[in-house]
DNA sequence: GCCATTAGTGTCAGGAATGATACCATGCCG
DNA sequence: CGGCATGGTATCATTCCTGACACTAATGGC
């Protein structure tokens, strides 16, 4: 998602609303997470099995950020081969009825609104046909 | 927000959290959705009025896009000046407890967040110093 | 000595998202 | 006749996001 937005929080009503989704929208933040709840402690290597497309890169990138917004903590154990921990903090844990929100609505509606785009394709088809 | 991610629904579990996300992740399609739950049925020019940074082909893109996944409808009175309404489908109205979840997280939580990462940048500022 | 392991980092490149700006139609009002 | 109102388009430039790929460190095992 996006992408930095405006950063104050003294606009128009709704801005909490942005500002909130500034926090997950990354490509990959909402997944981490969603499987955060799912298991406390997870590690680097794990995350990348549970989301088969990310480079390391990427989830370098958005395993920091989320840290940066105090989200998820990031624990080293300075050992030989490395072993990092990651889990969510106190403010990370009281997002999870918003992923769970997430969620539960895509599981009803997500094919409805696929389905949507689908008809509508469909049908300009048909008009250009 | 986004970007165009995944869009199959078959893949690992908390995949439709992302198809969600994907649906309003856009700059402002959470705002505009916002808005609309407030006020039933807006013009464009009402629009711009309530998201003062967004440009006019942003927002069409961004209606445009909120109509083709059949959450917001557009009607066009073929009258001078023209006049075209939005308003949300029965599909988009079902979005209001996540938008709501949204909003009420951001508005209690939002400001920890910033303080966190404010916290955070003071503390390497201190580091390098 | 050589390789595997884990959790990264660095660099480069391509493409997508967004912004800025200018332009359009058309009917009414003066 | 000229300008205004509304809801857009078109084009170009830029900035940002993301992916691909190569590379690193330190230790244990063969």
């Amino acid at each position: 998602m996006p992408r930095t937005r405006h950063t104050t929080l003294n606009c128009s009503p709704g801005c909490t609303v942005e500002a909130t989704l500034e926090l997950f929208g990354g490509k990959w933040k909402a997944l981490i997470l969603y499987h955060l709840f799912e298991e406390p402690v997870l590690r680097f290597g794990e995350f990348r099995h549970r989301l088969p497309n990310v480079t390391q890169r990427m989830l370098t990138n958005q395993l920091r950020e989320l840290e940066a917004d105090g989200l998820v903590s990031r624990t080293v154990f300075p050992v030989v081969p490395p072993h990092v921990e990651y889990r969510l903090t106190d403010l990370g844990k009281t997002l999870k009825p918003v992923i769970q929100a997430l969620k539960t609505w895509g599981d009803q509606y997500a094919h409805s609104a696929e389905r949507e785009k689908r008809l509508k394709q469909d049908q300009s088809a048909q008009i250009t046909a």
